[in-house]
DNA sequence: AGCACGCCGACT
DNA sequence: GTCGGCGTGCTC
């Protein structure tokens, strides 16, 4: 028997399947979708099966054997497999690649040098005292200048050194007790000696427990005795010991939310339940659209769909953006369906995330809630999958593999026969389109669950506010609207949309930013580490006295970053307890959920955030939300930054009053005519798609040509240039005359760690030879370009160009 | 001659 | 991706 094996190498010459021959012993036992750990060049590497045939072209004599057998229960179902062939094809990545990012990380290989001793004689006194008495010692224990010595043994047969694979995070596993039958107990007992009065309490304790399995550790906790009486007692037959796979307990930090029972539908509720349970009845593969304003319940609609859907014995997989972001509605979930569901979110450690897919893995629960890679839950018998917020981008992966949670899926549910439904409130406008052409059932929820009004909203116009002399971040009726909450004692959320408005130093005599050295870009302000940092490549610098480009003294920092708008609002409300949530304040494990908490608790007044705070947040006292900046997002080279700033602007303002205090909302804007802002106040979403529509289809972008992005890097802006220009050149040549080609242009940040960078935007209604052309001109690369050290990297349907 | 370094191709 | 093989060129 010969199995076909994707080898743990990323890399284009090896992105195949391998023929390895399978020893007798394996033969009954192997499975596609197994991993193997398999002899690869001169060592060791990690593998998938991915199948089985008699005959392999290779010659026998270059077959090699496979090594282990690593997983006796699969790994990969058959449906994972043929979902990484799709996706290889859909987003260019190595097989491998697609693989990978369907399991936990803790199954991934971690490779480590061993060396093994096998004439201990000949070794040097040095190596020798770091070896011991151990036969196997890993590499990284010796001193660098050891290697040399070791590197000529090695030659000489003294030592050998392998690659050995080790799984990265252990399966954590206790030790139980199998407790004896009473007779054997009561034989036992009667050796004990009268001097053993531990043994004699233990024994007596087990005689109430006999025939029982029990945690060891519980045991010696509930007896009061040690390891050492437990010992004696399991060699006189008393017990047997073992050890099983036990699962880490996650912190799930509950919030205090309702959700644990169903409620009553509205109207619009129940009918979307009702078409969506059918299509889960009748088995078919039928994607909604769900698209309810903010605060129209739409995840009872998830929940009572998924309670259908376990009635039938089947299982739901439930994507929210990043959960850890929102706790509300992984609580509401655990109440609602208890051990049923799994957790995955990034973070989770990767033994705690391994214990999670575990758990689907084995059938012990049926509902996963979790970000972007819990669309690949290893469930078999999957009857809806729902994307919460199906607009957000980071349902896109921005590394390979690039996919797409939403594609994804869609092609799982097609290969279980199963409804998937996208919820927003914003729908992102391909998703809108394709409900509008009928590919896509659209259901809508127009009025809020619990009838509560939409907040009022007031756009305000920045520009008037400066040339009335106001310089502060506060505009006049945001700050009396702050006020006049503090004095009620209601709560204030506040949105600040950092991107491209961050913290920079400028100097006010030549104008300059600070910029980094690598990379075209200013430098940001960090409040924690007094330092300035590049978000590009990391580089770190402390804040200059004097400018470096001048030698001026008058700089200053500019623009807001929480921390500053924290200052601010102490100035100007010196009383006001205020919790800022942004990146700073979240590092730690659990914090997101200890700040929602306090704040749901009422130990604040105003809580002050950037993007994390739009998205979940649902507490009954918030009656004002301020965005201070509206327009920050509109400033980005993006085709999509209206749909974007709309979407935020709408999410944001969703958070006031959804209980029943009426709610307002300030926006303050530099752009109040702009038609993102404009009609984000009615949450008017129809009127903007309208609007947007036209606009892509003018500018022939999404969701009227498909784009796939083209980037190129390279440390000399020539070559970049160049080789940009003849891509392109050789791409307009291969493919069709409605397709366009935009550029090559130098991407918005033009330098990245001393690379500079180049791109090109194909635009394409029909391309099918697409997938061809590119897999050839990443021949062409493969064997010219990265020669010379260009990096090109394709993307396929990019969610930014930016 | 002896070895450091970089490039190239193979990996079943 | 990672390894060894092999060529080039430098040093003793």
């Amino acid at each position: 028997m010969i199995a076909e094996v994707i080898t743990d190498v990323s890399a284009h010459p090896v992105d195949r399947p391998f023929d390895y021959l399978v020893p007798q012993r394996m033969e009954t036992v192997i499975e596609r979708g197994a991993r193997v750990k398999v002899p690869f060049g001169n060592r060791k590497v990690l593998g998938f099966v991915t199948g089985f045939k008699e005959q392999s072209d290779i010659p026998v004599n270059k077959l090699r054997p496979i090594d282990e057998l690593l997983d006796l229960e699969p790994v990969l179902t058959g449906e994972m497999l043929d979902l990484a062939d799709w996706m290889k094809r859909e987003t260019l990545c190595f097989e491998i690649d697609a693989l990978q990012v369907m399991l936990p990380s803790a199954l991934r290989a971690k490779y480590e040098k061993v060396i093994h001793v096998l004439e201990p004689d000949r070794i040097g006194s040095e190596a020798a005292g770091i070896i011991g008495s151990r036969n196997a010692v890993a590499l990284k224990e010796f001193p660098e200048r050891l290697l040399p010595s070791l590197k000529r043994l090695s030659q000489e047969g003294a030592i050998s050194i392998e690659t050995g694979i080790r799984q990265r995070t252990s399966i954590k596993k206790e030790r139980v007790l199998h407790i004896a039958g009473p007779e054997n107990l009561a034989d036992v007992r009667e050796g004990i000696k009268k001097s053993a009065h531990r043994q004699a309490a233990l024994i007596d304790w087990m005689l109430a427990h006999a025939g029982e399995t029990i945690p060891t550790r519980d045991v010696m906790e509930l007896t009061g005795t040690t390891r050492a009486t437990v010992k004696a007692l399991l060699e006189k037959g008393a017990a047997a010991e073992t050890e099983v796979e036990v699962y880490r307990k996650p912190e799930v930090g509950l919030l205090d939310e309702a959700g644990g029972d169903p409620v009553m539908l509205t109207d619009e509720q129940a009918d979307a339940v009702s078409r969506i349970s059918r299509a889960a009845d009748e088995g078919r593969e039928e994607t909604f659209l769900l698209h309810g304003i903010t605060g129209s319940g739409k995840t009872e609609v998830y929940m009572q769909v998924i309670r259908r859907v376990l009635e039938q014995g089947k299982e739901a997989i439930v994507l929210v953006p990043e959960i850890s972001l929102t706790p509300q509605i992984t609580s509401r979930f655990k109440k609602r369906f208890g051990p049923l569901v799994a957790v995955m979110h990034s973070g989770l450690s990767a033994g705690e995330k391994y214990d999670e897919w575990r758990k689907v893995q084995r059938g012990e629960v049926k509902v996963v809630v979790g970000a972007r890679s819990a669309v690949f839950a290893p469930f078999r018998n999957l009857g809806a999958v729902i994307l919460d917020e199906e607009h957000e981008s980071s349902y896109k992966q921005e590394d390979s593999p690039r996919y797409h949670a939403r594609d994804v899926a869609i092609r799982r549910a097609e290969m279980h026969g199963c409804p998937v439904i996208l919820g927003s409130a914003t729908p992102s406008l391909e998703s809108f389109a394709r409900a509008h052409k009928g590919v896509y059932t659209l259901l809508t929820l127009s009025e809020r669950a619990k009838q509560q009004p939409l907040p009022e909203v007031r756009i305000v116009d920045m520009r008037e506010e400066l040339k009335n002399g106001n310089r502060s971040m506060f505009s006049v009726d945001l700050a009396e609207a702050i006020r006049d909450r503090l004095g009620k004692g209601e709560q204030t959320v506040l949105f600040l949309n950092r991107r491209g408005y961050s913290s920079f130093v400028l100097c006010r005599d030549c104008g300059t930013a600070v910029q980094c050295p690598n990379c075209d870009i200013s430098l940001t302000y960090h409040r924690a580490s007094e330092r300035l940092q590049c978000h590009y490549c990391g580089h770190e610098e402390p804040v200059p006295l004097i400018c470096p480009e001048c030698g001026s003294e008058h700089i200053r920092f500019f623009g807001t970053g929480t921390q500053k708008v924290q200052e601010e609002l102490h100035r100007l409300f010196p009383e006001a307890r205020v919790l800022r949530m942004d990146v700073d304040t979240t590092r730690q494990k659990g914090a997101h959920e200890k700040l929602l908490r306090q704040f749901g608790d009422g130990e604040a007044d105003i809580l002050l955030g950037t993007q994390m705070i739009a998205k979940g947040l649902d507490f009954p006292n918030i009656t004002l939300v301020g965005v201070l900046s509206a327009d920050t997002m509109l400033r980005l080279s993006d085709f999509r930054a209206a749909e974007k700033t709309f979407q935020l602007l709408t999410q944001v303002s969703g958070r006031a009053g959804r209980h029943e205090k009426e709610g307002q909302v300030y926006i303050q804007t530099y752009a109040p005519e702009h038609y993102a802002v404009e009609l984000s106040k009615e949450q008017a979403f129809e009127p903007f798609y309208a609007i947007e529509m036209a606009n892509r289809k003018r500018f022939s972008y999404p969701p009227f040509y498909y784009i796939t992005l083209i980037r190129f890097s390279h440390e000399d802006l020539m070559t970049v240039a160049d080789t940009a220009e003849k891509a392109v050149a050789w791409l307009a040549g291969k493919l069709g005359g409605d397709t366009v080609i935009i550029g090559p242009t130098a991407s918005e940040v033009a330098r990245v760690n001393n690379r500079y960078r180049y791109q090109c935007l194909i635009k394409y209604k029909k391309e099918p030879k697409l997938a061809g052309v590119l897999t050839d001109l990443v021949k062409i690369y493969r064997s010219s370009w990265m020669k010379e050290g260009l990096l090109m990297s394709i993307d396929m349907n990019p969610s930014s160009i930016s």
